[in-house]
RNA sequence: GGGGGAAUUCCCGAGUGGCCAAAGGGGACAGACUGUAAAUCUGCUGGCAAUGCCUUCGGUGGUUCGAAUCCACCUUCCCCCA
């Protein structure tokens, strides 16, 4: 089966870094699976890799959708795909890096998500509905027609009860039934998952503060301006990224800028445990954890390792 | 020097005799997750041999059947008059 090396983990691990250096010694070439990264000019704020940082080797799906667009994982694992079938096709290695494990997971597997509204009116006539009936009544709306799903769901996750209303609405099967189906085929890929982390939470948590400091001295605040400035909404899922909300806040005069950076960074912590609960509960993980910040020489000896170990062969410097 | 106010569990902050291991918020911790996923949602947060027990509300000592709550003194901080 066609194979993939997937380098994933928390943000700020040094996956980027990683993954090029990888792609380099497999003869690969990096696919981001990052929900954020895919935007176009949304750079600083989302730590989109650099043309020095990429050095030389070949990055996809970054820049891939506008940010007025709403982007999803159905579009991701397929446009992914075709990449990594490309990729493939030319006799080299798909690496694919990055933090959103809903986007690697469908991937992988080659998810065949639920048909999606046709009519984006459809969506707001459901969130509509559960607004005037409450989250209880909904549920027991949905329950009638698909009582598994209903019983997973807390009445106030209004998200994943509207989208199951909708499924069933739009395509006359449950979403319990969708899922069924999409599980039972087998991965569309082979994947060598390699998932980052440091020994001690506090390293991570520093790391990240510190990294969403410097996106404003790098300017995210001019990012998030211009964005704004060429008449993207605030709505928008891209608006919804950490970096970019809180600062639309401060720029709307809703915080200081202070208070600003401190969301900012609070609100990437949490991500961070977020993404380590996500990958905490897949199996077949290879887990690589820094005792300390890694420098040069960690990242190439762990980059030999882990391509030894992808490859199933030593390699000769 | 004189007068007034405040000290609460990781933080902020309610609580003014029993219904208080102590509201609420934050943070931390843990979990969920199939077309918004950097999103969305949930649980938990003194200790323990745990339908009960122990320790805790600046400190010490009192009053009381019973105190975070009342009294005395002490410590620290804040404000006002000098």
């Amino acid at each position: 089966m066609d194979r993939l090396l997937v380098i994933t983990g928390p943000t700020a691990t040094g996956k980027t870094a990683l993954g090029v250096k990888l792609a380099k010694l497999l003869d690969g070439e990096v696919i981001s699976a990052d929900s954020m990264q895919i935007y176009r000019g949304m750079d600083v704020g989302t730590a989109k890799p650099t043309p020095e940082e990429m050095e030389g080797v070949p990055h996809h799906m970054l820049d891939a959708a506008d940010p007025s667009e709403d982007f999803s994982a159905a579009k991701y694992a397929k446009m992914a795909a075709a990449c990594a079938d490309d990729i493939l096709a030319r006799g080299k290695t798909p690496v694919v890096v990055g933090g959103t494990g809903l986007y690697i997971d469908g991937l992988i597997r080659g998810t065949d998500y639920a048909a999606a509204p046709s009519d984006p009116g459809t969506r707001r006539a459901i969130e509509a509905e559960y607004d005037a009936l409450g989250g209880e009544a909904f549920r027991e709306k949905l329950a009638a027609v698909d009582p598994e799903r209903a019983q997973l769901l807390h009445p106030r996750d209004k998200k994943r009860l509207v989208r199951a209303w909708e499924v069933y609405a739009l395509t006359g099967r449950t979403i319990t039934w969708h899922d069924e189906r999409s599980r039972a085929v087998p991965p569309r890929f082979e994947a060598y998952t390699v998932a980052l982390d440091f020994a001690d939470r506090q390293i991570l948590y520093d790391r990240i503060d510190r990294r969403a400091r410097a996106m404003f001295d790098r300017g995210l605040v001019e990012e998030v301006e211009h964005l704004l400035a060429a008449g993207l909404s605030p709505d928008c899922t891209a608006m919804q990224a950490i970096g970019y909300k809180e600062v639309a806040q401060y720029l709307s005069g809703e915080c200081a800028l202070d208070e600003a950076i401190d969301a900012v960074c609070r609100a990437s912590r949490r991500y961070a445990k977020r993404q380590l609960t996500w990958l905490r509960s897949r199996p077949d993980i290879r887990w690589l954890r820094w005792e300390r910040e890694p420098d040069r020489a960690a990242l190439d000896a762990a980059a030999r390792t882990l391509a030894e170990e992808y490859a199933g062969r030593p390699f000769n410097s």
